[in-house]
DNA sequence: CTGAAAGCGCTTACAG
DNA sequence: CTGAAAGCGCTTACAG
C-alpha cells in the first residue's frame, strides 16, 4: 500500500462488452445512440458499464471519430476578472451544445505564446478562441495553416485572421474623457504602467488624447507608474505624482480600478476630497467599483457577452449551418457608469455622449438609482 | 471562402516522413529521442516539420505511450482568487517537470461534480488535484475507482481519499478570533452566508464559537446575509444589521475580505470610526486589503505554496521515487494580519497566539512597519 | 541508426 | 439489431 502503486489499467469497452456479453462496438452504440439497440441489450450493457465505473477514454474516442468536441480558450492570464467573465459566457453558451472548453492560460512572451499554441493544437480543438489577441508572428502562422475556426476576443486586432468579438479600446478611452469634459473637468490626467507591458491601456490613452485635443485641453498631464505586482499601490503613488506634478489637475483616468481604489485611499489618507479636489474615474467596472465611499465611475464592459457571442458565432460555423463566416468583427460597445467619484456638478441630467457605432450590449444594465450610464 | 471551410485534414508525422525521406516511426524518433538520430536525418527530419508546421496529436501520442502528460485541476470556481493562485503554483512547478495541466472549473452540485469527473477522468490524466473536496459520494467512488494519484486541497476533509495538502479552517476561524479577544476586543460578531453554501466559513466559525467560549465571551453575536452575487453589498447590510441587533458589539469577522470591505464603505459612509466604533476583519488577505483606509485586517492563507507542494508530491508519487505515499496529509497553516482596522490598542507590542500545529508557511511573508503578523 | 509490425481504445461504415 | 474489419495517429518493443 504505501509503495509506489502500480498504475491500475483503466476500465475499457472490451472489459464491459465481455460482462454484458456482446462485443465492444454494442458498448459504443449503447452509449452513444441507445435508441439503436434493444432494450435488454441496453439494460445488460448500461449496468456492466455502471458495475465496472466504465469511462470512455476520450483520447481514442476523438481519435477515431476524428471529432475532439471541445473548444480551446487561450488567455494571457487567469487573474484578469474581466477575461474570466468571457469564459464563463463561452462555457455557459458552449456546454447546451455538446462542447467543452478547454482552457490554456498565461502566455506573455512571444515564446510562451508558440508552445502553448502547439499544446492547444496538438490536442485538436474544433475551434479556438484567443482571449487578447496574440502578437507573435510564428504564432499567427501556426493559426491560419491549422485551419482551424478562430475568433480573437476583446482585442479588436488591425486584421483579424479569422474572426473577432470585442469593442474598441480607443473608443472606450476617448468616451471616459469626452464624458469627464462634458461635467465640467479641464485638467485630466491619465495613470497607467509602461506602454508596452498593457496595449490596450495605452489605446485608451490614445482616445482620451483625441478627446482632449479635440476640445483644445491640456493633454500633458500623464503619469506612468512601475507596474503589476502591486497595482493597487500604483494608484497611490500616481496620485501621488499627479498632485505634485501638475497641480492643477482636477481629474485622473486610471487604467484600472485596481489602481483607482489605490488613488481612492491615498486621497482618503491625505485628506484630499474626491471628487471636490480631484475626480477619479477607472475601468472595467468591477466588483466593488459600486460599494467604494465614494462609489467610484467606471467603464463597464461586455465581458460575459462576448464570450456568448463567440460561442454562438463557432456554433453556427463548426455546425456548419453557414452562419460564422470568416471575416466576421462583432463590435460589442461597452458603458460609462458615473458614480460619485466624478460627481462635480450634482443635480446636472446624464447627457448623451457620443455613442459606439457598434452594438451596446453591456453586462451590467441595472444602474441604481444615483448612477449614470452612457453608452 | 465565405463558404464552410471545409475542414482541412491536420498535418501527420506521415506527411512530414514523406518529405524528409524516412519512415513515421523515424519522425517520431527524431522529435522525442533526437540524439538517437544521425544528424542528417535529423535536420531532413526538422525542416520537413517546420516547413509543414507540423503538430503531433497529443491524443494519439497519450494513447500509444499511455501517458497523457497532464495533470488535471478541478475547482468549483473560478472567481477565486485564492483557488487561482494554487492553480498557478501547481503549474509553474509542475511546468517544469514535463507536464501541464488541465483545468476543469465549476461544479456546484453532485450532478456536476460527477459530470465534470467524467469528463477529466476520461482524458486518463496522470494525476487528479481537487481545489476543495468534492462530496458527493458518487464522486468519490469514481475517483477512487479510477486508481489514479489525487490530491484533496484546501479542505483538510476528515478522511482524504489519497493525499491532501491545506490548512485548517476552524483552526483559522479560532486564531482570528483570540487575537482580537487578546487585542481587548469583548463582543466579536462573525459575518457570513447561508451555511450550507460554504462549508469553510461554516468551519471557520466553528473555531470563532470556541475561541469564545474558552474566554467565556459573547458567542450569540452572528449575522447571517442572503448570499453571494452581491458578496460586497452583503458586507453593507451585514454591519448595519450588527449594529441594529447588536448595539454592544466592538468588532465584526468577515467571512471574506470582499464583504469585509463592504462593511468598510458602509461604515464610512455612516461615520462610524473603524477601529475605534467597530473593528472589522476579513479574511483572504486580497491584493486590496493592505490599500483600504483603514487597512483592512485579515488572515493570510497559504495558497500559492499549496499548490507547490501539491505538485511536489504528484512528481515524487508519479515518478516513483517512493516518495508521495497514500495517505499523506500536508498542513501548511495561515497567519493572521493585524492592521488598521482592528488597531484598537495602538502601540501594543505584538504577541504570540496559539499556533498551528503545522507548518507555517505563507505566500506574504512581508510585512511593512505597521501590520503584525501572528503564525 | 532505421524500419516493419503490432497495438493503444475507441468509432465508422459495411455486412449479415 | 448486432458484429467483424479497418483505421484514427501515434509509440513501443523488436529486428536488421
Amino acid at each position: 500500500m504505501a509503495r509506489k502503486a502500480r498504475r491500475q489499467a483503466a476500465v475499457t469497452s472490451r472489459d464491459v462488452a465481455a460482462r454484458a456479453g456482446v462485443s465492444p462496438m454494442t458498448v459504443s452504440r449503447t452509449l452513444r445512440t441507445p435508441e439503436l439497440v434493444t432494450r435488454g441489450t441496453r439494460e445488460r450493457v448500461e449496468s456492466a458499464a455502471r458495475e465496472l465505473n466504465y469511462v470512455p477514454d476520450l483520447a481514442a474516442g476523438a481519435l477515431s471519430s476524428q471529432r475532439s468536441g471541445h473548444v480551446a480558450v487561450l488567455l494571457p492570464s487567469l487573474r484578469h476578472t474581466g477575461f474570466l467573465r468571457t469564459v464563463d459566457g463561452l462555457s455557459d453558451t458552449l456546454r447546451g451544445h455538446g462542447y467543452h472548453i478547454l482552457i490554456g492560460d498565461s502566455y506573455y512572451s512571444s515564446d510562451e505564446q508558440v508552445e502553448l499554441l502547439r499544446l492547444v493544437i496538438g490536442r485538436r480543438p474544433e475551434a479556438i478562441v484567443l482571449v487578447a489577441s496574440m502578437d507573435s508572428p510564428e504564432a499567427r502562422e501556426l493559426l491560419e495553416q491549422s485551419g482551424i475556426p478562430l475568433v480573437e476576443t476583446w482585442g479588436r486586432s488591425a486584421s483579424p485572421i479569422d474572426m473577432a468579438v470585442g469593442f474598441s479600446q480607443r473608443m472606450a478611452g476617448r468616451a471616459m474623457t469626452e464624458s469627464l469634459i462634458e461635467r465640467g473637468y479641464r485638467h485630466i490626467g491619465f495613470l497607467m504602467g509602461p506602454p508596452h507591458t498593457d496595449l490596450y491601456a495605452e489605446r485608451r490613452r490614445r482616445g482620451h488624447l483625441e478627446a482632449l485635443n479635440e476640445h483644445g485641453l491640456d493633454s500633458s498631464i500623464h503619469v506612468t507608474v512601475s507596474n503589476t505586482p502591486m497595482e493597487i499601490a500604483d494608484g497611490a503613488s500616481g496620485v501621488l505624482a499627479l498632485r505634485e506634478r501638475f497641480p492643477l489637475a482636477d481629474a485622473l483616468v486610471c487604467s484600472t480600478d485596481m489602481t483607482a481604489l489605490g488613488a481612492l485611499s491615498e486621497c482618503q489618507r491625505r485628506g484630499w476630497r474626491v471628487p471636490e479636489d480631484i475626480a477619479i474615474a477607472g475601468y472595467g467596472n468591477f466588483d466593488f467599483a459600486a460599494s467604494l465611499n465614494p462609489s467610484l465611475t467606471s467603464l463597464s464592459l461586455p465581458s460575459y457577452t462576448i464570450g456568448v457571442r463567440t460561442a454562438e458565432l463557432l456554433i453556427a460555423r463548426i455546425g456548419a449551418n453557414g452562419g460564422g463566416t470568416p471575416g466576421t468583427s462583432l463590435d460589442l460597445g461597452f458603458q460609462v457608469i458615473h458614480r460619485g467619484s466624478t460627481h462635480r456638478v450634482p443635480g446636472t441630467a446624464p447627457r448623451g455622449t457620443e455613442r459606439r457605432s457598434g452594438s451596446n450590449e453591456t453586462d451590467s444594465p441595472e444602474a441604481s438609482a444615483d448612477e449614470e450610464i452612457e453608452g
